[in-house]
DNA sequence: TGACAACTTGTACAAATGTACGATATTATA
DNA sequence: TATAATATCGTACATTTGTACAAGTTGTCA
């Protein structure tokens, strides 16, 4: 089954995005709550970005009691696919390896995670 | 010298940021004949998007004939350290491991590449 | 030296984005 | 059951972004 084409995320809906996954299942007031401290965005602005995120078909919800609550409707890998492939290719023009080294040398990555990324790397 | 606060960079400004880096000194007519093939616009529009790098401070111009030569003006490292910052914390909370993953599984990564990595780590 | 080609400048404009208020509906509660 | 608290919905609106035309300017070559 092929994937449709999805539009575009802006940068803050990919931000709230996020946190559906992480909750799974939530609701706007939870979105809220779990929004960085030093990002702190109006109940309804988080609700237009709720809503917006719906209608592009990246999430879903339903009714229980007053409120609604929202959930995945894609696949996370999928949206991960598609934006760190755009990221890469506007940064780096597609080529992964500046962005594995530049993580290396400052993403406090330590050299054991470094070790257990080999065995994701797929060998021929 | 503290780096003074740059505005955000937009997706499409990001791109041609990156051939100037490439280029080093450049030309709209050189920018326009390094866009790939399936991302053509127009020369305007290129040259839109160089005014606005510039007047957001990320490249500078001198005259050269009657062309307009433009270059860097900020280091390509404190780009990428903003951008990835950003795009981490957007798309994976500021984890960079799962985007190591993701690179590792899917980015066409080789063993050999990881390997490299490690030595850019530094360990205590 | 005058016309041409290559450039830049000014301007435009629709769509997307970020942000949020006010009105209305619904649930729990005193 | 009246009311407070909580939600959603409709709508709004300033900016930013993506895209580009038209008009004016300037080296260049015949």
């Amino acid at each position: 089954m092929t994937q449709k084409e999805l539009p575009g995320l802006s940068p803050s809906e990919t931000e709230i995005l996020r946190l559906v996954w992480q909750l799974d299942k939530t609701t706007v007031q939870q979105v809220c709550e779990k929004l960085p401290v030093e990002r702190k965005i109006a109940y309804a602005t988080v609700q237009t970005l709720l809503r917006r995120l719906e209608k592009k078909g990246y999430i879903k919800h339903k009714v229980s009691g007053k409120a609604h609550v929202f959930f995945p409707a894609i696949k996370q890998e999928a949206v991960i696919k598609r934006s760190v492939g755009d990221f890469l290719q506007r940064l780096f023009g597609g080529d992964p390896i500046p962005l594995m080294q530049y993580l290396a040398r400052h993403g406090k990555v330590k050299a054991k995670d470094i070790e257990k990324l080999k065995k994701l790397v797929d060998e021929p």
